[in-house]
DNA sequence: TGAAATGTTGGGGCG
DNA sequence: ACGCCCCAACATTTC
């Protein structure tokens, strides 16, 4: 009997059975899909170029361990493979005599030119070659301004995207499928473990299991858990870090285990219920947003995570010498409880919450004058949302460098910042444990406790807790000088 | 999706 | 009783 020829879906950051146009796509009657993986160990294959970071690799081993027992439970396999897809896919459509390859769309300039290349390179074969939007509500080109060019500023944006007709309803996952059998001229399979996706020794990722499910179903029991636990407390609370008020889908969103079209409707499902929960889903939904303003911000200019959108800051005078600095920050050592605790959070944890972000961004940036490129690049190595769009977006913005972007001389008061959204420094405490007997009054600025009230709480400044690195004023100062020569 | 400096106002203590 | 000063509270401007 002759080999059912197969369609080949391309799964990538997009690990989910249900709403994925590509799986859906490949769901036709006689031609059994085959559900492949590939590990690009080459650098073009990256997003922006560059391996992705070890919080991420861990993400991606779940979530593949994940997808693949969904699709077993299906009657059907996931398939990974190791090496270059501009090899491999062809090799594969050839291997199973497919005659449909199909994926969904990335939106970084390698992944777009990858993506393009294999295409054609199918297309020319006489293989049908789809690409469908999966992972964003609105594909970067098609919103316009009214002159018919991209947006710089989000309120506009967003609400050009909200005037369009409302995303399509979110697509069935199949029930039942039918695994191919693997042809013995197709490219060698590996398995998830032999990916080596894992840190071994020390394995530093117990903070990592506790905080989060990877995969479809821990995607949807967060978005479940979220508008209905958390929801009403959104618009309140999710500035402060120490409440659990935010949705925490990031990373989710990131390895496409849920889609944002799923978000959105599971939310507007939600805000039929009361004026409030309508309030709330509109917050929430603008975040949504500005994931989207970013990929279009992503789209639109390639360089985004390298090069400043606003070229004046292209000779900006950033200190380059200053590595002890960077890497204070990095360690959650710089003195300022907050931005420590944020960076702390960021390694146990691979996430930080927003507010945070932004204040250790402000940091790094306004008092400590290092390059945004250096925070930029530390957390595509260390967050487990780590995404080419969203954290090069975000760190221009911080830096006043990217498109509606905070002003330069907006800085941070970490001393402010960490009163008013930490007023107990809960949050402080719980990741910079050798302040957590620290009285309240000073945790967001021990150094002006008295000594004798920080000896009864058990630190010793400059010994159990770093002294500011910097000191607030001084650095401020230095910063709005440095605004000052951007201008000439 | 700031902070700090500066300006304005109004209540109350006080001579 | 009244004006003066102080200063908190709030508003505006500037970085």
């Amino acid at each position: 009997m002759a080999a059912i020829s197969p369609s080949i879906v391309w799964l990538r950051n997009d690990l989910r059975l249900t709403d994925n146009p590509a799986v859906q796509a490949a769901i036709v009657p006689g031609t059994p899909p085959l559900f492949v993986y590939i590990v690009d160990d080459s650098d073009k294959g990256r997003a922006q170029g560059r391996p992705q970071g070890s919080a991420s690799l861990w993400w991606l081993h779940h979530s593949l361990a994940a997808l693949a027992a969904d699709l077993k439970s299906r009657g059907s396999r996931l398939d990974i493979l190791r090496g270059d897809p501009a090899d491999l896919i062809p090799a594969l459509a050839a291997a199973f005599d497919a005659k449909h390859v199909a994926w969904t769309r990335r939106y970084d300039a390698a992944g777009i030119d990858i993506d393009s290349r294999i295409k054609s390179t199918l297309t020319a074969a006489g293989i049908a070659a789809e690409s469908f939007n999966g992972q964003l509500l609105r594909e970067p080109w098609t919103v316009k301004t009214k002159t018919g060019g991209p947006f710089r500023v989000f309120t506009p944006f967003w609400r050009a995207c909200q005037a369009l007709p409302p995303p399509a309803e979110p697509l069935r996952a199949p029930r039942r499928l039918t695994a191919v059998p693997w042809n013995r001229n197709a490219p060698t399979r590996v398995s998830i473990q032999e990916l080596g996706l894992l840190p071994t020794k020390p394995d530093w990722t117990a903070g990592l299991r506790e905080a989060w499910t990877p995969g479809e179903a821990g995607a949807r029991q967060r978005l479940v858990d979220f508008l209905d636990n958390a929801l009403l407390r959104y618009e309140n609370e999710r500035d402060l870090p120490s409440r659990p008020s935010t949705s925490r889908l990031s990373p989710h969103l990131t390895f496409g285990e849920i889609s944002p079209r799923q978000i959105w409707h599971a939310a507007q499902h939600t805000a039929a219920k009361s004026a409030a929960a309508a309030q709330n889903v509109d917050k929430f939904l603008s975040e949504i947003g500005w994931r989207e303003f970013s990929y279009h911000l992503l789209f639109h200019n390639p360089d985004l995570a390298r090069k400043n959108l606003q070229a004046r800051f292209d000779d900006f005078p950033w200190r380059t010498r200053a590595s002890k600095d960077l890497r204070a920050w990095q360690q959650g050592m710089t003195g300022y409880p907050i931005v420590d605790a944020g960076l702390r959070e960021l390694r146990q944890t691979g996430i930080m919450h927003n507010r945070v972000r932004m204040i250790a961004a402000s940091f790094l940036i306004k008092h400590l004058l290092i390059d945004w490129r250096e925070g930029e690049r530390w957390f595509w190595d260390t967050l487990v949302d780590a995404d080419p769009a969203n954290n090069a977006a975000s760190w221009q913005w911080v830096a006043g460098s990217g498109a509606d972007a905070a002003p330069f001389f907006r800085i941070f008061n970490p001393i402010l910042q960490g009163e008013k959204f930490d007023p107990d420094g809960d949050y402080v405490r719980r990741f910079v444990p050798e302040l957590a007997d620290c009285p309240s009054a000073f945790i967001h600025k021990p150094w002006l406790a008295q000594k004798a009230e920080l000896q009864k709480a058990g630190i010793r400044l400059g010994e159990t807790y770093p002294t500011p690195i910097v000191d607030h004023a001084e650095a401020r100062e230095r910063a709005l000088a440095a605004l000052k020569q951007l201008k000439d």
